[in-house]
DNA sequence: CTCGCGGTGCAACCCGGTTGCAAAGGTGAC
DNA sequence: GTCACCTTTGCAACCGGGTTGCACCGCGAG
């Protein structure tokens, strides 16, 4: 596991230091969507910038993807190690209104939408709101 | 128009204050979704808690829809007078990355989304970014 | 050993949203 | 008319998430 994770930052060209192994082991752990205050209460002994300033060092290294769920605040995953070349998250995002989680559905591709004329799209943010299995 | 406005606040038996008939006349008038803070920006007079809750009131009475476009600030957009009955807005909204408009796009419809099993969706909310036609 | 740089912690700030409370204004009862 | 009452409005403050400036620390290069 902890080769693992030191095999993805070296990838990504990010320094692994101690604080980024155990969040972005957390990160891999962690079947949803992670926000910032989630870290903070997994690692309440570190500082929120540090822990801001590490999702944002992920991100622009392509580590892992911005969710925005319409929250209000934004959710962080890890990328599928497929996604190195093309970053887009073109997958479904479910937010479940019981336990706000959100969840990464790989599978579910987002449908080509027909606009109309005058508008250029360049990227779909769709996010499905319901229950999950866990609260039903 | 003045009659128009006071025949819709009464329709959704909201009282026609001065401020509101204000408001929903701007509303009413900008072809796309309004900030609180555009609100704030036309109607510097007036105080910033007003115009929240006067959408608020807007939007607990169906005049209004709120729509979140992952900027991390809602938007409101005046309802269709076809959407008194499932108030669902159920289409597709179009965020412009140039000059951040959003765009209620009524006539595009949202795609039904068949989803992994355990998950059950209530509400979508589809936003499209690109470049809108006044921008490009 | 010393210098320099990147990572971390601390504190403060910003912004949008939200609320408590008091003043103002309109409406009905008398 | 005037008083009481309810609603709307304005003011101020708060909250939470995101963000930044700055100082400190540790580590590797020279």
């Amino acid at each position: 596991m902890k080769e693992k994770i030191d095999r993805k930052l070296e990838a990504k060209s990010i320094k692994p230091t101690a604080m980024r192994q155990l969040i972005l082991e957390y990160l891999m752990e962690s079947r949803n969507a992670v926000s910032l205050a989630d870290l903070e209460d997994k690692f309440d002994y570190a500082d929120r910038s540090t822990l801001f300033r590490t999702l944002k060092t992920f991100e622009k290294h392509k580590l892992i993807h911005c969710i925005e769920d319409g929250t209000g605040s934004q959710k962080y995953a890890v990328c599928l190690d497929a996604c190195e070349v093309d970053h887009e998250d073109f997958h479904v995002h479910f937010l479940c209104e019981k336990c706000h989680q959100t969840y990464c559905l790989y599978d579910v591709e987002v449908p080509a939408i027909k606009l109309p004329s005058g508008f250029t799209p360049e990227a779909i943010n769709l996010i499905v709101k319901g229950v999950c299995h866990a609260c039903r």
